[in-house]
DNA sequence: TCTGGGGTCCTAGGACCC
DNA sequence: TCTGGGGTCCTAGGACCC
């Protein structure tokens, strides 16, 4: 049996754990630049604000039900999801960490009879730890443990655990579960089995393999299957290296001038280095990319991007920054009003296993001592303490005027909480 | 006029997830 | 006026090998 541990509303609850007075409130988090709503509390969502939702459209409904609206504090999400994780770890001897709000773990080897009780258990260990509320599904599979999880956010009786074993159970729930809700069902996959009469994850089981091999390919299948209670997606311990590494950013109005968009690639591609090296990793390739306000027809529409395969696999911040800046003045062009940027990492591999080449004109001891200093520094006396000068002192100006503090991460902000 | 067969590896693009 | 960010996996097709 598959457990799914899935925090409700994560971000929205995250913000409630330090200011208990927005209990009961509608809570909604924004993206980046304040663009999009992209958590809602459950008075959010009864309101009718929506998941990717532009903030400007939805101003109108926030300022007349009085919302509390917070721009995104990742590094404050980031704190409390290790601690949910941290916590699970206690009552669990594995624990897959599938995302920043969700885990999956085993109940194999536990008798069934008891299943129910420790699913409770996890909840309340969970809530009374950290505060954020969470769901708890159980069932043969994953995708039907997905389910399980989203049946007990629908009903609050089910106290946050949610167990689906019987067969007759199972097919009851699947008859009147929406196929859109499936794991795996995305909105093109959604509309196509809409189009072909398929409104339920029972409806999906009714046809046959043969047809939704041919649509969906072993995707689908494996959907299929796992809905039949047989597991195609395992348990997964170790977690892997990762395979491509991303900082890219929307600008909070459209940037014309090289020189402006110069110093957000060197600080996207300095953030990726930090992102590798806090790994223990090296990318071999390297892809740069500039594109304009696609929501502005009016406007000339310009994407373009670039890709280096760098000799030697490296994680020297200075190294992907000069590759960078080089691709930004090839592909750059005036007379564009460029409103997001990105620096993509691939080719990564562990650093124990980089190949060096044999005409390599760069000292890799000393940049690596070098970063080690740097990031060192950075690390006692803040972020972006020391950057690359093409990076500089001025990033470009970001909306997030409803952040919140960081409570759990820096000592000026934890002790700045009123008791 | 006729123009093989059996493979591997890589990448771009499309689908999905949270 | 204002429209997010960071990932994974699968597949088809091209380039290449013998």
């Amino acid at each position: 049996m598959f457990v799914l541990c899935d925090c409700n509303n994560f971000f929205a609850s995250c913000e409630r754990v330090f200011d208990p007075s927005l209990e009961g409130r509608p809570v909604v988090v924004l993206s980046n630049n304040d663009g999009c709503i992209v958590a809602r509390s459950n008075e959010a969502k009864a309101l009718g604000l929506k998941m990717g939702q532009p903030y400007f459209q939805a101003r109108e409904i926030i300022r007349a039900h009085k919302v509390a609206v917070f721009s995104g504090n990742h590094r404050l999400y980031g704190d409390m999801s290790r601690r949910v994780m941290a916590t699970l770890r206690t009552l669990m001897p594995s624990v897959e960490v599938y995302s920043v709000d969700e885990a999956f773990m085993d109940f194999s080897g536990l008798p069934t009879g008891q299943m129910m009780q420790r699913g409770r258990e996890i909840a309340l260990t969970v809530r009374r730890n950290t505060g954020i509320p969470v769901s708890v599904g159980i069932a043969p599979t994953k995708t039907l443990a997905k389910v399980a999880g989203k049946l007990c956010k629908q009903y609050p009786k089910l106290q946050g655990c949610c167990m689906m074993h019987r067969q007759q159970d199972i097919d009851k729930v699947l008859r009147k579960f929406p196929i859109e809700d499936v794991w795996g069902i995305g909105w093109r996959y959604s509309k196509m089995l809409k189009a072909a009469g398929v409104s339920t994850a029972w409806d999906f089981l009714q046809a046959s393999p043969e047809w939704v091999q041919a649509r969906m390919g072993v995707l689908g299948m494996r959907i299929r299957n796992e809905l039949l209670g047989e597991p195609c997606i395992g348990f997964e311990q170790a977690s892997s290296m990762q395979q491509s590494i991303c900082v890219t950013r929307s600008f909070s109005r459209n940037v014309g001038d090289i020189e402006s968009l110069h110093r957000s690639i060197a600080s996207f591609a300095t953030s990726a280095a930090e992102k590798l090296r806090r790994q223990g990793a090296c990318a071999s390739r390297m892809q740069v990319f500039i594109c304009t306000n696609r929501h502005r027809k009016d406007l000339p529409q310009s994407y373009q991007n670039r890709m280096v395969e760098l000799p030697v696999a490296t994680d020297s911040t200075l190294e992907l920054v000069s590759n960078a800046s080089a691709m930004l003045r090839e592909m750059f062009s005036q007379g564009y009003g460029y409103k997001r940027a990105g620096v993509i990492l691939s080719g990564i591999i562990p650093r124990q296993q980089v190949q060096g080449a044999l005409f390599d004109p760069t000292d890799r001891p000393r940049q690596a001592r070098l970063m080690q200093a740097i990031d060192s520094v950075n690390g006692r006396h803040g972020r972006k303490k020391v950057v690359v000068a093409s990076e500089g002192f001025n990033p470009l100006e970001v909306n997030h005027d409803h952040r919140s503090r960081s409570y759990t991460t820096e000592w000026n902000e934890i002790l700045s909480i009123k008791v």
